[in-house]
RNA sequence: GGUGCUGUGGCCGAGUGGCUGAGGCACAGCUCUGCAAAAGCUGGUACACCGGUUCGAUUCCGGUCAGCACCUCCA
């Protein structure tokens, strides 16, 4: 059995995962908020989380992987302004915003597809969740965590860091929190400024209203995610994750809940994806420079000069931690393409290895090294890193530099295949209109042998330059000519 | 202002108290090849700066500078 070992937010520290239930693994990742396209910065998050699922499904480990859809509107600010962000969106385009929340789903599924993410085993939605985010809500005011000032409710942090610890995710102190903040926030109906809403009363121009105890209204931002994780893994499950930027306030206040509620924190690591930044800077929204993931592989962005593959970018971003920030670049794209394609040629080889009874290589301990990279805190580039170590091997034993055996050639081939395609989530790309160009390509790499085996080097090359031009490369090796 | 993170060779990006200074890309030379491409081999003595600890620090500690993130919606 694999060691695996996980960097924990809430204790700084990398730890030797232990799931609740042994063989079982329940993790909770924060989605998207669906007001608009998710952006390339957004979709790092999730392809991360992807990794750390594929991961823990190939250590054998059956997950429950639950991720929600946020389709409801957070509906304030600690500034006390409204910004449902849904509710925003419908009024642009002057539509309802289930339309925006349907517009935007089907999007982030298709990217999910594109992007080679698998599905997780449960995607609950905020508004088909209010019954269970009242009762959470009145359970906390019960265990006098939370108070109901005009038809709003907030969390009461005062009272709540008198028995628990507000602060224990972020390294907050409570004492510190009002000095600490950049700008003036106003307090309007709550007690404490630190406070945050439970459920907030209806304005008039909400389009989507609910019933509670309390009147009609929304939930707050928080509460959605600790019904849902709760619902679906309990009170107390193994991983929850989310980007960097949800760690405070959103996963304080999640675990404020969940001890306000229940008593207890609700995960036992938490997990944090580093953000996707472009010339140092986060990308975001609000900052203007953001792409869309579709954009790149259609190449419709100015940062970048040509198109890249979702493939090239999932590469590219599995070569940096998922702790680790990233910036994008068109070198760092172009880069990790040719990389790409030298791992994806070697993988075309490898079956067709000629074997010895004799291997020059210790390929056991290279594919041990595979899961060590990976053991180590989902370490994807070193993961990377190695297998490019097994790519020169697969080289030289193809140049007749290394021999390999038949059995060391088939764990080589299973593990290699494994890694790159289910952990990394990469694919061959091999292009669904190759099963019509394959007799022409066989024909017309027939009459360039020809040509080749006549010295007609003008008629060889004039075929290679226009197949070039056409975007097909043609190499010529020992064993034959081949394309791609 | 508070909290935290980062600063690695031309670019991207791991990692470590000393051992052959990850890996990819780029570049140069060589081998192979009709040429090219691919592949293999070889090469460039990096770790922001200043102190300290140490036999020895890029790695630990302190400070300086620079950048970033969070403290407001945020993946």
């Amino acid at each position: 059995m694999q060691k695996l070992t996980i960097y924990n937010s809430l204790t700084g520290n990398k730890e030797e995962f232990k799931p609740i239930h042994e063989g079982r693994v329940g993790m909770y990742v924060c989605g998207p908020t669906l007001y608009s396209e998710p952006h390339m910065g957004n979709m790092r998050t999730f392809i991360n989380f992807d990794l750390v699922y594929r991961y823990l499904l190939k250590l054998g480990y059956q997950v429950k992987y639950v991720r929600n859809i946020t389709d409801a509107g957070h509906i304030t600010n600690s500034a006390g302004e409204d910004v449902d962000s849904i509710g925003k969106a419908a009024r642009l385009e002057q539509v309802q915003s289930l339309e925006i929340v349907y517009k935007f789903n089907r999007k982030f599924i298709e990217l999910q597809r594109i992007y080679n993410l698998l599905p997780p085993s449960i995607e609950p939605t905020a508004t088909q969740h209010i019954q269970e985010q009242i009762e959470i809500i009145e359970k906390i005011i019960e265990n006098g965590f939370a108070y109901v000032v005009n038809g709003s409710v907030y969390f009461d942090v005062k009272a709540y860091s008198e028995k628990f610890n507000y602060g224990i995710l972020s390294g907050r102190k409570v004492d510190e929190l009002e000095e600490a903040t950049r700008e003036l926030n106003a307090q309007g109906e709550k007690r404490f400024f630190a406070d945050f809403a439970l459920w907030k009363k209806a304005n008039p121009e909400d389009m989507q209203i609910w019933r509670s105890p309390w009147g009609n209204g929304n939930p707050g931002w928080h509460i959605e995610c600790t019904a849902m994780s709760t619902k679906y893994l309990g009170n107390h499950f193994d991983i929850h994750g989310g980007g960097m930027d949800l760690k405070f306030p959103h996963h304080e206040d999640e675990i404020a809940q969940s001890c306000g509620s229940f008593g207890c924190n609700p995960a036992n690591i938490w997990m944090h994806a580093n953000m996707l930044n472009v010339n140092g800077q986060k990308m975001s929204k609000s900052f203007g420079n953001f792409f869309l993931p579709m954009e790149i592989i259609e190449g419709t962005t100015d940062i970048f000069d040509k198109a890249y593959s979702a493939n090239v970018v999932r590469f590219f971003m599995m070569q940096a931690h998922y702790r680790s920030t990233i910036d994008v670049s068109g070198d760092a794209l172009a880069a990790s393409e040719k990389g790409f394609q030298r791992l994806k040629d070697a993988l075309v080889l490898l079956p067709k290895l000629k074997v010895t009874d004799h291997s020059t290589f210790d390929a056991p301990s290279l594919v041990q090294s595979l899961y060590d990279a990976m053991n180590d805190d989902f370490n994807a580039p070193i993961l990377i890193a190695r297998l490019f170590d097994a790519v020169t091997h697969i080289n030289k034993v193809n140049d007749g530099a290394d021999t390999i055996t038949a059995g060391d050639l088939k764990l080589l081939t299973e593990e290699m295949e494994s890694f790159v395609y289910d952990v990394l989530g990469l694919q061959s790309e091999e292009s669904g209109s190759n099963d019509r160009l394959s007799p022409v390509m066989d024909l017309v790499l027939e009459l360039r042998a020809k040509a080749r085996e006549n010295k007609d080097w003008t008629t060889s090359d004039q075929i290679r330059d226009a197949l070039a031009k056409a975007g097909i490369v043609v190499k010529d090796s020992k064993e034959g000519t081949y394309w791609s």
